[in-house]
DNA sequence: GACTAAATACGATCGTATTCGTATTTAGCC
DNA sequence: GGCTAAATACGAATACGATCGTATTTAGTC
């Protein structure tokens, strides 16, 4: 039961809403856009009407039952992260996860990310 | 030296021909699209104007001397995979390189590959 | 030097993402 | 029950990517 359907590709202002959502939990549009304004300036029905369509594309589950409406992610973030690193993998690796592996440590810089490898490393030896 | 400019980030169509390119280097339009046209039914002027725009976004360069313009990538195919993992890690995984490893990890069936992860972070010991 | 085959250049069309202005709906309040 | 504030719904404008048809250029051949 890992996947049950490799979602729809979240787009790039998509993906923004939605890691609101993750970090967030469900909220209202306003929520959402006060969050989002922060850091962009982006109009409060822009912010609707791609919630909207995230909607229609089933990105995001809605609770209608008060005015204003509750979205809710309708993916895991990690569900959403495997299937973004599985396309990657696809388009510019050859399919090959440990090439995009090796890519991704021999670029890492900080000895605090090396570090945090390391011991993922470790642990997956106890497998 | 690491990176010169961070290049533009090419989109999928782009990435296909890449792909082409950095497997059978340099090549004119003719060459490029015989090969593509095995996986897809793309036609000629297409993939000759997608070259055109690359070439103008410099993610090509190209050499006009003879009839057949030769093309060539700009960037090494581990430049552009890198600011391809760059991209999705800030958009995606909070700009966490291990929390990214760790996913496309997990998310690793073949039992080939996680050997050939294994021997990466081996190697990486012994840094 | 004109003809032809094959290349490039140009521009139009279509689809999708993003943005936001305006219209409409909704629910509480006096 | 009408007024208002705040929400949603709708649709238009813009931007960009992808596709391809047609026009133009080019270089060799007779």
């Amino acid at each position: 039961m890992a996947h049950e359907h490799s979602a729809v590709k979240p787009t790039e202002a998509e993906l923004t809403l939605l890691n609101v959502l993750w970090k967030m939990g469900p909220a209202t549009v306003r929520q959402i856009h006060d969050v989002v304004s922060i850091t962009q300036k982006t109009g409060y029905t822009t912010v609707l009407k791609i919630l909207q369509i995230m909607h229609e594309k089933s990105l995001v589950i809605r609770d209608e039952s008060n005015r204003a409406h509750i979205y809710a992610t309708a993916n895991s973030q990690t569900q959403t992260q495997s299937s973004l690193i599985k396309d990657l993998i696809t388009k510019a690796f050859g399919g090959s996860t440990s090439k995009l592996v090796m890519r991704a440590i021999d670029d890492s810089t900080s000895d605090e990310e090396i570090n945090d490898i390391r011991q993922l490393l470790n642990s997956l030896d106890n497998k």
